[in-house]
DNA sequence: AATTTCATGTAACCAGTTACATGATTCA
DNA sequence: TGAATCATGTAACTGGTTACATGAAATT
């Protein structure tokens, strides 16, 4: 009993499928975003992103054009399909949980990072506030357990502690700020 | 050729082996506190547990006794065997890289946490001055990348990368403040 | 001509996930 | 006695790592 939904999609392979949607590239060009920009925590190694790549465009989500018929080695063109901007924007409107907020942090921040152009400035600023909610609700959470736990605690593990406290905190405050940066019309796009 | 450095450990063992360092613990003891303590961003699926147990201990970094010496199943407390202290503190001891900022920020924390037992109060102000100055060296050349494509990017890329420049800035605030409660004499502990 | 960079690939390995299984103990 | 919890395990799978390989184009 193989779990049918097949729209699960890792970190990278999200983060690959969003490259291809903002222009299309090919694993050359991912692997130098990967490398040279400040999108460099995903790995950049051949090993992971070719791989990815195939398995992407097996699942008919991105395809891939040879531009140069010649060479048996042309390098390849990826561009997104209609299936897969589907899969993007399914993706990026999931509901965020808790166990998000626990695990996959940096997943919810790449989302974010494509949000905008894939499913528009509404839905963005839905997610940031859901963001705003589930990371002030967890660090509020953390706070209590400190709260309960401060006499218990080496003055390491306190301030171990205390750094996921401000990390979560932090994080709140900067959705707060990007929604007031979305609200402000710089530029007027009332689409979505 | 396989690399024969076998000091290798994933952050999960990591975990793992600091825990048992604190007190000797059963495999259902981590998984307890994976599951209901902030420690909560590891498995604490039995698939990962067990086998990381097994591995550790066939390196000799732990030791299981049965307890229960009737049942075939009995319930096996593991603790920390010399050897296993010696990998600890080298483990912890490393200095701090650049790529541990990118990838590895969990694991430092990991680090930190078990660090003023393991190598003492001297060997954890150093490491968290090593970890103030690469964040703060990271946070700078996120800010220095900002500013050369500001113009470039979209307003969510941007807010992106604007999160991460404040998060590292908050990391570095974080170990500032540590480093000053670390050094102030709340109980005098000159040892190390 | 030699080196570097572009560009793609693959084979071996490994740790962690999911899902299921099992037996012992405690409690209602 | 039946349910919940304690406690450990394992089989199948998967995605990413490391390390190596290759061949073409550009640069020196």
């Amino acid at each position: 009993m193989i779990k049918p939904d097949t729209s699960e999609l890792s970190t990278l392979s999200l983060a690959i499928i969003g490259l291809v949607s903002q222009k299309p590239c090919s694993g050359y060009d991912i692997r130098k975003v990967f490398a040279t920009t400040p999108m460099g925590s995903f790995s950049s190694s051949p090993g992971a992103i070719y791989p990815a790549l195939k398995r992407i465009e097996r699942n008919g989500w991105i395809r891939g054009k040879t531009s140069d018929q010649k060479s048996l080695r042309g390098k390849s063109i990826f561009s997104l399909t209609n299936e897969g901007r589907k899969l993007l924007q399914r993706r990026l409107l999931r509901p965020i949980t808790r166990d998000d907020v626990i695990w996959r942090m940096d997943d919810l921040i790449l989302r974010f990072t494509f949000m905008e152009e894939i499913v528009g400035r509404k839905s963005t600023l839905r997610f940031l506030k859901e963001y705003r909610q589930e990371t002030e609700t967890y660090a509020a959470s953390l706070a209590d357990t400190l709260e309960e736990m401060r006499t218990l605690l080496s003055t390491s593990a306190r301030l171990a502690l205390e750094h996921g406290i401000e990390s979560y905190r932090m994080n709140a405050k900067w959705a707060t700020r990007s929604i007031t940066e979305f609200n402000s019309p710089t530029q007027s796009n009332p689409q979505n």
